[in-house]
DNA sequence: CTTGACCTTCCCATGATGGGAAGGCCCATG
DNA sequence: CATGGGCCTTCCCATCATGGGAAGGTCAAG
């Protein structure tokens, strides 16, 4: 299989197959005699491994360590779910960052115009003269 | 204000007041004779907005937007609306993303006996022969 | 006058991905 | 047999926001 059939077979670019190679994820079962990549069912299998990982929003480093307990067949289930927690505690951190900039922008949002007026309240606090932790909008003048 | 202290008045670290003046967001009020930059309050002012802007998630793209718009006196206030509410949406797209991972490990962390067998439904939904979609844990072999 | 703490510019690195050039290989069609 | 198109190869560059560090200039305190 050339790179460019593993590459529809594993759903992953040329492009992302060689670099994967040279981090040192994958390697091509053999080159053919012209120097192409050869690949068989394992390696596709591994792509669509490191696929699922990335889609899941492991790092490539994560991903290495779950690679190589895939393939590790004594390995302990401990250590893989040590890695998926530790995923999972790291992209519940993000998404509470980002759902408390949502609050934030929402209400700010919330007590702007948004017509044709300069005043602005979102302005107003990205400047520092907001008041963010209010509830309530400002009075705007008519 | 040397560009040490704007960077401690504003918080922004000295490495990124230059890049941002490099990329056309701030400029120094003037250089010293021996060629150092210069700031005043009104830069200071600007790198804290700028700041505020990062903390809240903006692209320096979108901070360039509204650090314009923060400067026309003239704006709409619905033209910061928009940034604003699209940056939201932007967000929530991937707090949804992210959520969506969460879910999927959760269940699959929690069928994982996470001990020493080696046994681990996380890695089997990886290599694709798992049965994420399944709410109940396969039986495992004891 | 030395020392240390600043400042300047310039280059490099990150992580994951894509774009593109230059050159080689192979197959099908004229 | 020749040519063209579609692969393949390696190599370099770009992204985004940030930091690290070298090499050299400047300044103030001891």
């Amino acid at each position: 299989m050339n790179i460019g059939e593993a590459s529809k077979a594993s759903g992953v670019s040329a492009k992302m197959i060689r670099y994967y190679e040279e981090i040192r994820l994958i390697r091509p079962k053999a080159r053919s005699d012209n120097n192409y990549r050869i690949y068989g069912e394992d390696e596709v299998h591994g792509l669509r491994f490191i696929k699922r990982e990335r889609s899941l929003g492991f790092s490539l480093e994560e991903t290495e360590r779950l690679l190589a307990l895939w393939q590790d067949k004594e390995r302990e289930s401990g250590a893989v779910k040590q890695v998926a927690l530790s995923h999972i505690a790291d992209l519940e951190r993000r998404i509470a960052e980002m759902s408390a900039m949502v609050k934030t922008l929402k209400h700010l949002a919330h007590c702007c115009g948004g017509d044709k007026r300069p005043d602005c309240p979102i302005l107003e606090d990205l400047a520092g003269q907001g008041d963010a932790a209010d509830e309530d909008c400002k009075p705007r003048r008519r």
